[in-house]
DNA sequence: GAAGTGACTTGTGAAAAGAAAGCCACTGCT
DNA sequence: AGCAGTGGCTTTCTTTTCACAAGTCACTTC
């Protein structure tokens, strides 16, 4: 499970993507913000095979993700839930749903996202000084945790 | 090629992922910000099967993320340049990269983007009032592309 | 002329995903 | 009492995808 060939990469694209990477994943994550939280629904939501699903919930739970509720005893009966750390990836589906809507969506966003009495997108911003984020004012440099090749390299972002 | 179960559905989410979604794509197009552009770089860097690499950026040609151009006629090369399409998935990039660093960084982040002479990571506002995009803030309901079982079903963002 | 370079393709086996069926501990219906 | 239904799975089997190794082609450099 999960996928090695990213986890032992020293970067923090890949490593998330160890997981999120996997196929259905990140769809399961969709449906958790969109309030599912049941086996069931997952699976019909998506078509998932539910050996695919299974696995996945696993997964997900054992990376601290979703936590695996049990919501009645008898009959033993589960639910997931998005931890802090999942909902924390709140971003990711925001950036992936704006670019959607921007290229796939003909007739318009099938989902509007609301925030307080209006639709939105999700636009980023420097956490520093606030200013948006385009192509073409960001590039890049080895960070602390960088290995010997990674500083070797000189890193750019689009080409610099 | 691409995930046909996903392009099917009417998401913005999904769609994008019937082909971001594959195995090794989300680390090439990764590469492709970082300035790499021709085959071997990619394949180095990755370590993926150069079968897979083929297919995987002739599936970004045809979605348009990339273009394949060619910079040497006898003997013929190519390489490989976002489009503005393809650089306008920065912002689900720098959402990854910004989870990752905060829960898999152990040692700091490998890789510092950096935003005029800052480094930063990225924050989410509200394209329409500016105010910050907390995971409690949001909600959802069906757009105008929603179709009609998308319409039935009372959307929420985060169990409302 | 021999070894490299760059962008691949082809062939094969292993791993992952998909489809279908079954299971278990109930609840609720007749 | 018997049977269908529910929810959350597991097992088995088939198909698809992926990985690994090798080979190709049109050159260029040593």
């Amino acid at each position: 499970m999960a996928i090695d060939a990213y986890a032992d990469k020293n970067c923090s694209i890949a490593k998330p993507l160890s997981f999120l990477g996997e196929r259905w994943t990140l769809l399961v994550l969709r449906d958790l913000f969109l309030g599912r939280r049941r086996f069931d629904q997952f699976q019909e939501s998506l078509g998932v095979a539910t050996n695919v699903l299974s696995q996945r919930l696993a997964t997900l739970t054992e990376e601290g993700i979703v936590e695996r509720r049990r919501y009645s005893e008898h009959p033993e009966r589960f639910e997931y839930v998005l931890t802090e750390k999942g909902r924390d990836l709140q971003p990711v589906l925001l950036a992936l749903l704006a670019w959607g809507d921007r290229y796939t969506a003909e007739k318009g966003p099938p989902l509007e996202v609301v925030h307080g009495d209006h639709s939105f997108h999700a636009v980023q911003v420097c956490s520093e000084c606030g200013e948006p984020i385009d192509t073409h004012n960001v590039h890049s440099r080895p960070g602390p945790g960088a290995d010997e090749e990674q500083r070797r390299r000189q890193p750019a972002w689009l080409g610099r």
